[in-house]
DNA sequence: TTTTTTAGGATTATTTTTCTCCTATTTTCT
DNA sequence: AGAAAATAGGAGAAAAATAATCCTAAAAAA
């Protein structure tokens, strides 16, 4: 039930881009700033690329930058983009990984907390967690 | 983000005890109408005892039963017995697990959000997914 | 005293998570 | 043009967590 470090990981790297003064940076500073191991912090910035929340310019000035503002930017967004769509328990998200769905009924209760969790962390957004931290 | 199939079959052994006539159930039928796999489903008995949700009585004519009421046992309950406490980053239930939580901006909102959730996990009880089963 | 059933320690197997390495490719600056 | 600074992406290794299994012991009933 817990989200995995690169998910929290994720997250830190996003705040920083998202407080930095230029509006982007590099891996190599998202990493150091965030102690997040610097090859990793690479294919997370890939991830989130590939989900769209980031763009990136290679070279010399190049690093990544955000394709919304911060306040259109929510925790589930960037929770999805890591670990894909959101579920509490693995049947809501793929029907054969259980073969009672039908008839289970434990099964609608997940598919009903998974949308009060999303409801819940999409009120978050990264322009929320940047004021919190210089208010 | 997800539950563990560990704690998908705990909450499945419990629902199959709560549902029985007797009130109570023996690992080895438990097991089979569950398709958990039946060591797997012992060990699991074994956690939801020590969480105190179920006692045990050996020997013939022996097994499992709930505690309390149906209605008084519910998802958080079962969730917690086997995963511990419930958080959804790390750093909520282990400090040292990262070294900037003080000044960690999101800190704050795992705290907030666990809270949250706890309360939605909390609504459900084993009676409503009785219920939601034979009407 | 035999059978049924749980208790618990130790151990193995599998899967997922958490990275690392290497080789492109793109862009800027000199 | 060429060097330097970045990202891109495939492949895979290491570590940790999950999902079991096995074995022996203990308790209770018949």
């Amino acid at each position: 039930m817990q989200i995995t470090r690169e998910t929290d990981y994720a997250i830190r790297c996003m705040l920083y881009i998202a407080a930095s003064e230029s509006g982007s940076a590099v891996v190599g500073d998202i990493s150091e700033a965030q102690s997040v191991p610097r090859t990793f912090a690479a294919k997370i910035m890939q991830k989130l690329q590939r989900a769209g929340l980031v763009k990136s310019k290679r070279g010399v000035k190049g690093g990544y930058f955000l394709t919304r503002e911060p306040s259109e930017i929510s925790l589930l967004d960037i929770i999805e983009a890591i670990e894909g769509p959101l579920s509490l328990n693995i049947c809501v998200v793929d029907k054969n990984s259980c073969d009672r769905v039908s008839q289970c009924s434990v099964h609608p209760i997940w598919v009903e907390l998974r949308d009060i969790f999303a409801e819940s962390l999409k009120r978050y957004t990264l322009k929320d967690l940047i004021n919190l931290n210089t208010p």
